[in-house]
DNA sequence: TCGGAAGGCCC
DNA sequence: GTACGGGCCTTCCGAT
């Protein structure tokens, strides 16, 4: 079926024209069943900000519109490309020429969802669950696209199709703008590496499974014969009260907390062993049910890459309701360290060649800082090419070697705003008042950047946002407190730039023919290549911080 | 059956 | 006397 919205009477005309003339912009927007089933319904064109026509995926001129979407001298303006793209991947269209108005608007700050952005272009556009609403499925919990009429479908699709289009036209400014110009260029690149897909060793995810299988197995058999059950909180808690171990409140204050910082704590010796115990089991049962189950039986391992952090880093994660896709930016890399490699879950993602390459920034984000504030005392060190943990635990504790790890925890502490009880959660350090001294002693150290801190807190409350590097404006929250906003004022520009820079690099990188066959993921300051490729010599001044870039070369990840 | 809370993994 | 920035996903459990 095949429906039009707006303005021109001769239907069929206005249709013959648009396919056999097409204009050199569109609006589009597919619909899906639902967010989590993203099964095609069909899809959607504006031909300018009056006009839109929807066509079912089962209906021939479907195909007409797959055309158009494959063109690409048509520039092609999605809300959230990401998205659609990925929904569109199997038919092979054009993903090169493509506006995102979602990370336009976000970057004009004027609200990233359509339904808000909308409001500029003096268009009402409704959400689905507005839609759904206006059709008399208010209660109904389970409602999706299928529970409206076609009609109405189409109509949604159209009147989104359209305030792309008029969204496209309004945000020329910021289209126009050299940091959207980046976000544009990683459209295909994120989309085609998405597609891509990492192999995975079948034999190596059978060994995991049948490890984790038995701990899983035997720890949950050993808590029953106790007379609990590991994975319910309550009965842990019972257990523990047992003993003697009276449990702190969770934040809501409707359960008692036994996440594993607070089992850690305990030191009554007949409660230890169930704390213990209840710790192995989950770590058994989140290795199995994040990181082994879901690639059993899989060839390759297929994460979908999109753009809407608030701070403009890249996330990643699932596409859909059988989609492969997966979540591989988060896959445990430090929390089985002290197992033997081939334990590791990560050692089950191999290349398709001998090797990966690995190539990870050296210290982005403390570089960033330092660049940001000028601080001269972070730059001296940066500058005469020592490191910067080093540096600061000399400053913290007059001499090097034993704490450094702590004097890294010191560095993000100040970078994320942390206070001194945090610090001595993650740094078992049990003397706040000792903590308290060494933070107000890394204030002294690094004055200047700890004076910018307090001017990007103070730009935050005046303006509502800071900025990048480059200028890119991202609003602070401020419905979640001061502290909270305070501590994103000065966490966001250093993120946000580290964001930016990072995907200069992808550009980068995407221009050497090596490397645009061979790149496999980017995870936030990391790249992974199939087979041993250079990065390009420049790619540690591609913006004014200087970042090195060192590159390792295992035959499994790591 | 859904959705919030809790927990835990990454940078 | 109260929180460490940005993400993502799974399980449990109560509400519906």
């Amino acid at each position: 079926m095949k429906f039009h919205f707006g303005k021109s009477q001769d239907l069929k005309e206005l249709w013959l024209r648009t396919i056999s003339e097409p204009p050199h912009v569109l609006g589009v927007d597919t619909e899906t069943v639902s967010l989590k089933d993203r099964s095609i319904l069909g899809t959607g064109i504006a031909i300018s900000r009056h006009d839109a026509f929807y066509v079912t995926s089962d209906d021939p001129d479907h195909n007409e519109i797959l055309k158009l979407l494959s063109n690409p001298k048509i520039i092609k303006a999605y809300h959230n490309a990401p998205y659609d793209l990925r929904v569109l991947r199997k038919y092979g269209i054009d993903t090169s020429n493509v506006d995102d108005t979602a990370i336009a608007a976000r970057l004009k700050r004027i609200g990233a969802s359509l339904e808000e952005a909308s409001y500029w272009v003096n268009m009402e556009v409704k959400s689905v669950k507005q839609v759904m609403f206006d059709y008399g499925l208010g209660e109904k919990k389970g409602a999706t696209m299928l529970d409206l009429p076609v009609e109405s479908v189409a109509k949604k699709c159209c009147v989104d199709c359209m305030g792309t289009y008029a969204l496209w036209e309004y945000l020329q400014d910021i289209i126009q703008s050299d940091y959207y110009k980046v976000e544009r260029a990683l459209i295909p690149i994120l989309e085609t590496v998405s597609a891509r897909g990492v192999k995975l060793d079948a034999q190596r995810n059978e060994e995991l499974e049948t490890h984790y299988q038995r701990d899983y197995s035997y720890y949950k058999t050993v808590a029953e014969g106790m007379g609990f059950s590991p994975s319910k909180r309550f009965e842990v808690a019972y257990m523990l009260s047992e003993r003697g171990v009276f449990l702190p409140f969770t934040k809501s204050k409707t359960q008692l907390a036994t996440d594993e910082k607070t089992l850690r704590k305990i030191t009554i010796p007949e409660a230890v062993p169930i704390a213990q115990l209840v710790l192995l089991y989950r770590h058994a049962e989140y290795q199995l049910s994040h990181f082994i189950r879901p690639f059993k039986g899989q060839d390759r391992a297929y994460t979908h890459m999109h753009m809407d952090a608030a701070t403009g880093r890249i996330n990643g994660g699932e596409a859909g309701k059988g989609e492969p896709d997966r979540n591989l930016l988060n896959i445990t890399k430090k929390a089985d360290r002290d197992l033997p490699p081939d334990l590791r879950v990560r050692s089950q993602f191999i290349p398709d060649e001998d090797v990966f390459t690995l190539a990870d920034d050296s210290q982005a984000e403390m570089r960033i800082l330092a660049y940001m504030s000028q601080d001269p005392v972070m730059l001296g060190v940066f500058n005469s090419g020592g490191d910067l943990h080093s540096a600061t635990e000399k400053a913290l504790w007059g001499t090097d070697g034993p704490n450094r790890v702590t004097a890294k925890v010191f560095g993000y502490a100040m970078l994320y705003g942390s206070d001194a009880q945090t610090v001595s959660d993650n740094t078992g350090w049990n003397d706040l008042e000792q903590i308290s001294h060494l933070m107000n002693v890394w204030a002294e150290t690094y004055s200047v950047a700890w004076s910018w801190r307090e001017e990007q807190v103070k730009l935050a409350e005046q303006q509502g946002y800071v900025e990048t590097l480059y200028g890119r404006q991202m609003p602070v929250p401020i419905d979640m407190g001061e502290k909270h906003a305070a501590n994103c004022a000065i966490n966001y520009p250093i993120q946000g730039t580290a964001a930016d820079i990072f995907k200069r690099t992808i550009v980068e990188c995407w221009a050497e023919p090596d490397l645009h066959d061979s790149l496999l993921l980017y995870i936030h300051d990391e790249r992974m290549a199939n087979g041993r490729v250079e990065m390009p010599k420049d790619l540690a001044d591609v913006s004014p911080v200087h970042i090195p870039v060192e590159s390792v070369y295992p035959d499994r990840w790591r």
